[in-house]
DNA sequence: TGATGTATTTGTGTATACAATCTGTTTTGT
DNA sequence: ACAAAACAGATTGTATACACAAATACATCA
């Protein structure tokens, strides 16, 4: 529900551009526009309801995010994401993951250790019950939580891009059953090596943690087909 | 001299936005202006010569970068980047310049190969020569090369983007003549690794190679303070 | 008939005007 | 004297108007 805690900026709800942003972003991830389709400004504009300046200020920030492409006086295209793109944004993110369990030996404090593991505790009950909204939600928090105690502003930043970006997916990885309640197991696993302060063990944990997510998807990628 | 080929989108001064845009980015990370300036659209556009639309854009662009922060409603503010910052991009990239070197090894044409080899070549020469701009400009040219070869859209945007960022600051750290032949001894065994396929070895050179750039860096700010 | 040049159309690039919002201060009432 | 409210100034948020560039269609000419 509430994203805020999520979003590292005020692009969100909060103005215009935030909304047509937010808005054209779920629907380039969603797949409501095709690739290459081009986004006219003055179109988009009626349809959401507001002028072009809005929309501009959108499509520029979501060229810098790599979903739209601009060709100068001639327009905006979506550039989309394959599934090889999202391939990768999970194996760079388990990279990115190892990073963030290592630096949090260095930096978490007590506190966080205690909210984490009150994350997990939750989440355990969570998953039990199969409240998929909630498990979802705990999992991003958990991530959140780490991403904070990396004590690293860059890492944090880039992780929670990415991690904003395959949110729609996640929501699919993390309702089979069985992958939730391993999932919680690994989340705990990365806590105790942290809280041991074993930055090797936090590391190589949390990164094969993403990579089980990718097997994950791609069973389920093909067993939708 | 020729920036194109690292911008992967069109950014750059092909428009008011994307020079005010370059411009700012340029002026953020040169120390121009101080940490938590507040950034008026309106004098930033009188100083350029713009109006507040082309700023307003890049503004809102260079937020989504991190180098700017924006409070809705009241103004931008030079978020900037720290010495800590710096190290952790680097850090990263150390990561993902391994991770990217493993792909290459998959996906690496022999005319890549071949190519990347005469810029090692070439370099080789300029360094003997000591010619700083052009060591710079090739060992650019290197990491773009691998970049592309990745074949990887998401991990090459991301690796071209930090590259940018830590652009000045290579100028520097490479122009200390030791620290370029050994450089460039490294990008020779990363070829080698890749050539051979050798996707482990790959990774770890690489990952190395900018870990000791990393060392180089440290050493070159505690000589100059 | 085909090619070329021009006019029209469409859409972006930029500037400016106006509305909403926030901040700090002054004023006013107790 | 102090607190709360109202006001003034400045700055951003949005809308609109105009300028420019690109694409297309059409007419003209070889």
């Amino acid at each position: 529900m509430d994203d805020k805690v999520f979003s590292k900026d005020n692009t969100d709800k909060y103005s215009l551009r935030g909304m047509v942003f937010s808005r054209l972003r779920e629907d380039i991830l969603s797949g409501k526009y095709e690739v290459n389709e081009e986004l006219k400004e003055i179109a988009i504009g009626e349809e959401l309801g507001v002028s072009r300046t809005p929309v501009r200020e959108a499509l520029r920030q979501l060229e810098l995010e790599g979903l739209v492409k601009i060709i100068p006086n001639k327009g905006a295209y979506v550039a989309g994401i394959s599934n090889k793109d999202i391939h990768d944004i999970y194996m760079i993110r388990s990279y990115l993951e190892g990073l963030c369990a290592r630096w949090a030996c260095e930096n978490i404090t007590e506190e966080q250790l205690d909210e984490i593991e009150e994350v997990i505790y939750l989440s355990d009950f969570h998953v039990k019950k199969k409240h998929y909204d909630q498990i979802v939600e705990l999992d991003s928090k958990f991530h959140e939580l780490l991403y904070a105690a990396s004590g690293s502003k860059i890492l944090g930043h880039l992780l929670r891009d990415y991690h904003q970006y395959v949110h729609s997916l996640r929501k699919i990885t993390l309702s089979e059953p069985e992958r939730a309640a391993n999932s919680n197991a690994e989340h705990q696993a990365i806590l105790e090596a942290i809280r041991l302060r074993d930055a090797d063990k936090a590391e190589k944990i949390a990164h094969e943690h993403i990579i089980q997510t990718i097997s994950n998807i791609h069973n389920h990628k093909l067993a939708e087909e």
